[in-house]
DNA sequence: GTTAGCACTCAACATGCCCAAGTGCTAACA
DNA sequence: TGTTAGCACTTGGGCATGTTGAGTGCTAAC
């Protein structure tokens, strides 16, 4: 038999199953795409295919389906990414207009992107490396308690109520301030970490205690809070797209609402900002997203932005629809 | 017939159907219940409630199911709240712990509510109307565009980025930081839009139309940005309390989704602090939640906590929750 | 290596049947 | 007047049975 047809049959059979959402029997299969041989050839072919595991049959008369496997040789080898079309271009440029307002960006991009995949969409906040800090500032809202905000040029803000343990006066309070803000405006935002010990060490001794817990707060602020934040919008297409299918839709739901676990999933995939990641079926190292693929790629430097989606997803076109959206985010946020 | 057992009746339908979701017929309701009566007799009483609207039955030969009226009946005359186990109050005890972060406070209410009712959370940012401006910062980030921001004494922090549209010196932007200060500091915020406009007036003429964009800024900010937004967790519950009854799940996750949507109907409902709000079915604005209740109490100055479930749900328990919760909510933000 | 033909399998559907649950009604009863 | 027992009636669900059609695997011929 030959390799290109075998990988031929494949596809046509991941096409036509995603497009049917039933089983696809090599009848069928002859009917709708002209392959230029019969279906019994077709059957012999698909026996073959059963073998390697890459299609499986649900039970002994009916069709067969793309395993994990199988969807896995399709992308990986087979698809070619669909151009998208005129209109989901158009979508995709009126992004570019409107404030840039990072927050609104990213709520207009996965809203965009559910749109355009009918499925979920996720993305990560922006990897601010580059981030220089731009202003800081300390707000007593109680005696012990102090509003930290850190400001940068990208025009991100954290902020982070902190209890200083000690009754810090607003004048020593604005003193603080000012020197922090002397030391540490202009610095990279994650060099924060080596900047900021000097800084306290040069505080008065009765005040280097806040400092220290302040400067705490900035390093946690610079850290993690805004990169490890996902938006995510489309939950309600995952009942959409299964409603006669039952993909179970609870576990999927409760993955997408930990936080820490849709993070993982993101960072574990590859970040090769020109090319698409797929994370098929089993592969996830989530149990309750068996039944779905994640198709993610990196946008700006380093950050995720992708889908969620059953199993049975027309990969090629979500590919091209997330690597389109990441590359116009890329370029918004470039600058 | 009596009107206390009729009452009875309802209470006793809604009651078993909500834990057993089944349609319930007279007989086993005798059984379960000690209502004094044979069955023959609770069946004339069941057809006067039919004949009422209360309840109805899917089919000739099968037992009765509560209608969203016998649901409101029951909701308004009859259930009483019932106390919350040690193990719950125990958990919503240790959300006084922690940091006072008005966003940490919020994200662990929605988490606690939703696992308390197994339902779906929902928290409306507090509103702030007896927020004092703490703090107000330009930050120049290109060359005609601002990053506002604006600090409240509560800790709530709110961001913007503007197009001044006008070509703003750094220089300038901090002299006109330190006017709006000057002006609006320690000024309630919903009293903004009143001072703003003066501080304008007392710009540099060359100025004012940048200072009348910021202000504007300001404005927007002290209004919608943050009460406008809702908090929601639990989302995986709707698919797991539906297993095996479909309340069709499509559609409320569209409802909740859109955030207007979701925040004009927790504005509707009434906002007594005291009690808690339920509303039923077909009585909610929109159709997407024919299928789904909402119980919900106001808290703090007026924004809005509560849940959304099936309308056959343990309206007591849930009720007993939302109240619960809402009051340690009041209570922590409260200072 | 490909094809036609054929026996075989099995889910899906349909049909008919019975049963249990539940109702509504009527007549008797307190 | 309200309550009860009894009974005929309705109907969805379960089950056994039969039928159909899509699809397979295999074999023999090309």
């Amino acid at each position: 038999m030959s390799e290109p047809r075998k990988l031929e049959v494949l596809r046509a059979i991941v096409e036509d199953y995603v497009h049917s959402r039933e089983p696809v029997g090599s009848k069928a299969l002859v009917e709708r795409h002209h392959l230029g041989v019969s279906s019994a050839t077709i059957r012999n072919d698909m026996a073959v295919l059963e073998e390697e595991g890459l299609i499986a049959a649900p039970h002994t008369s009916a069709g067969r389906i793309p395993t994990d496997k199988g969807y896995r040789l399709f992308v990986d080898r087979i698809s070619q990414v669909k151009p998208l079309s005129a209109a989901e271009r158009r979508a995709i440029h009126s992004l570019l207009e409107g404030p840039d307002d990072v927050d609104d960006i990213l709520e207009r991009t996965v809203r965009l992107l559910s749109q355009l995949t009918n499925q979920v969409a996720v993305v990560q906040y922006p990897h601010s490396r580059r981030a220089v800090v731009r202003h800081v500032e300390f707000v007593l809202l109680a005696p012990q308690q102090v509003l930290v905000v850190l400001i940068a040029d990208t025009g991100s803000v954290g902020q982070k109520v902190i209890d200083v343990g000690f009754d810090v006066g607003n004048e020593a309070l604005m003193m603080l301030r000012s020197r922090f803000l002397g030391s540490i405006s202009g610095t990279q935002v994650d060099l924060l970490p080596q900047v900021l010990p000097s800084v306290v060490a040069l505080c008065p001794p009765e005040l280097r205690g806040v400092a220290q817990t302040l400067a705490h707060g900035l390093q946690v602020l610079s850290g993690s809070s805004r990169e490890e934040r996902i938006l995510m919008a489309g939950t309600a297409n995952l009942a959409r797209s299964n409603v006669d299918f039952p993909l179970s839709i609870g576990p999927v739901l409760e993955a997408l609402e930990e936080q820490v676990v849709m993070l993982r999933l993101l960072s574990d995939m590859g970040d090769d900002p020109r090319g698409v990641t797929v994370s098929i079926g089993r592969e996830n190292p989530y149990d309750g997203l068996a039944e779905a693929s994640v198709v993610a790629t990196g946008y700006g430097s380093g950050a995720k932005v992708g889908i969620l989606g059953p199993t049975r997803m027309d990969y090629p076109t979500t590919m091209a629809a997330v690597r389109a959206v990441a590359r116009y985010l890329s370029r918004i946020l470039g600058d």
